[in-house]
DNA sequence: CATGAATGAGTGTTCATTCAT
DNA sequence: TATGAATGAACACTCATTCAT
């Protein structure tokens, strides 16, 4: 018993609320998990880093899954919703939101770690069918959803030209995965690495450009 | 690891020792791993499709890593290197030559097991650092070497706008590799499904035009 | 064990110290001691059943095993002192009695919760001898007694045969034991169901007999 | 690699046949089962006690539960479709043949570790129900039969008096299974031994004439 | 060469017990 | 007195790896 060394012998075993222990438990569950993907991530592991015990993390969440699964609603999806939420609530011209759109995911998908959970979820779909259903349905589905809405108001208002709604979101957002990869994933082991606004500033030129209509503007000379 | 003494220190260790069975266990290995993932793959799995015993496997390959680095060395560079060849041998227009090296890419991504290795690095990077810097070093700046020179000579010959040709690969990439995993990784587990050509004309549709000089025609219009 | 200090070494382990949540506490344990057996009953749902939590049942008892001893002390050995009171007083034919002590215990074992509590010392003893021995020694040789006075007086007074006194009690209780565990225990699972009164009427009838010196009447035709 | 101590250096790891293997694990998991229980028995002792490791269980039997299958299949059953078979082909005395069956019973249910199965399933009945309904169907239904049938032939054949046979043979047995849980489980903590030849002898003493019809002598005076 | 029996370290999960509040 | 957060040891099961045959 008390075999953490390097502790005060005093230290109390718990003084902290129980509204803290979760998020920090979160916390620690995404760096674990994006770091070594769902099956590898130990749960000896996410213990430790929140500074924990493994038994504690059953106090919390019922088992590892659903630890992956609080993750992703908690952190994940109030995000997207946010920002689906003010695409929906914009009123401007689509090149512009669409430009404003990107940058933002893009800032969350590098700045933050949540950028991994993609990663992490490309890594284990196919040992873990329901964990893969349940982003699908709830991540991209939304994620697609925003795309498709800006792009199809670019469209009904002339801004862009007659492309095809059914598959344009996902090749918008094709660089925006490859991004998120490669910084997350990728480019720690790389002697090359990607400048973020310089890789942003030619992926929105050559895709914005690729959609207008003959005659418009590229919005940032407006 | 390198448990194994009275070998050469020189012999790369992802080397198989015969040439019977190798072929067939490697055939064997990219299956499983393509289906599983590193980790979660199961050398019992492998062994049973390759129609030998757990045992046979080690007289092949030194360990599970070793398979792996097999798979990428025997099976994925030189297909990339063939395409590389390709590319740099052609001489007519920029615009051609990547339409074409798309449509090859998508159809290997897409049609073979090989299409899964991306993602299999991408799941185990974290876990396994060798690997990826193996991956990063070896595949991915030949992969980007191809399509980099591709768009040099566009821009050199006046086909493309003077795009940054630091970022530009990656950004055309990036549908490629949405593509490679959506298809096999998370459609299965998806109700809606994205059709490949419908898809790959969109996808070149916009790109293209995004990189077009102005006053040059789409190539399929010519 | 009995790492609890500054207590007086003579107080016996298994009795609670305080008087007002112990019998809450002690019939919510019976409850779950006798669903679940010993070793895979919880404490939290004992403690749940009490209305208390986890920590409030170590007030009052010093650990689980105290927490059986005291169920067997204060609940079965109270009913068994009981009977065995009401045997040595009765004054009338061993047959009678024999036949209203079978009744009894029959009614009590099938009725109550404490019918279980046999069951969970056969199942237990293996893992628990200090457990086993307590229960033999309190218990088992109480009730043995009963029978055994029962059986001795029906022998001196003629009603019964000259029977082998040092085993005839056991043999005597087998069915009653098969009652006990097949209605708490095994009937659940089954798909044929055991009628009581049918089964004790067979047993009187078929026990007694047997025992029963020639010339003597069924009490029951008497 | 190769911890373990006391053992010769040059001991190889496996020079025994599968065939071998099988049964000394399943005589390890009666007596580890026997004496602690289904859920409280640990693998780990099973193992060691079988001279193996924890893995190699996994070779043999599917998990824990599938061990105890094993058990009664391998071990319980035979013996008791033998004594089914003897029964049926019995043409002589009920009264003989209801002696008989007692005898090998009773000389099974105490010489053998088997005679700890009924104690093994009373214990985890409660929190296996599977096992448990498996026990009932093929144990008990059948154990049952094999009395059932005697008694019935006794009845026909004017040996034994028109006794209730629905529920004759569970109070026939009664004594059987008080005997069989004696001795395996309660005698060892208690100060009081029974003998065993007394018990039987009294034992069929009593029921025997508690189930003959009038004017028919016992068996063993003829 | 090939086999396949055996190993044993590793991980998710449970739960009796402790102890700061 | 009571709470309930936290602990940590325990255990079933898996699987890469080894090695006698």
């Amino acid at each position: 018993m008390a075999k953490k060394t390097g502790k005060q012998a005093t230290a109390p075993r718990w003084r902290r609320r129980k509204d803290e222990r979760g998020p920090e438990i979160l916390a620690a569950a995404i760096d674990v998990f994006a770091a070594r993907g769902f099956a590898a991530a130990r749960l000896d592991e996410v213990a430790a880093r929140a500074g924990v015990t493994k038994g504690t993390l059953y106090l919390y969440f019922e088992n590892k899954e659903a630890l992956f699964k609080a993750i992703v609603h908690e952190q994940l999806l109030p995000r997207l919703a946010e920002a689906d939420e003010r695409a929906r609530g914009y009123t401007g011209p689509a090149t512009v939101l669409l430009l404003e759109v990107i940058k933002t995911i893009a800032d969350a998908v590098i700045g933050t770690r949540l950028g991994l959970i993609p990663k992490l979820v490309i890594a284990d779909a196919g040992n873990f069918p329901e964990l893969a259903r349940f982003y699908v349905d709830e991540v991209i589905a939304r994620g697609m959803g925003v795309f498709s809405r800006i792009l199809e108001r670019g469209v009904a208002q002339g801004e862009f030209r007659k492309i095809d709604l059914a598959v344009a979101a996902p090749v918008c957002i094709g660089p925006l995965l490859l991004l998120a990869i490669w910084k997350n994933v990728l480019e720690p082991h790389a002697k090359r690495k990607i400048d973020k606004d310089q890789y942003i500033a030619a992926y929105t030129d050559i895709v914005l450009r690729g959609l207008l209509a003959p005659g418009v503007e590229m919005p940032w000379k407006a």
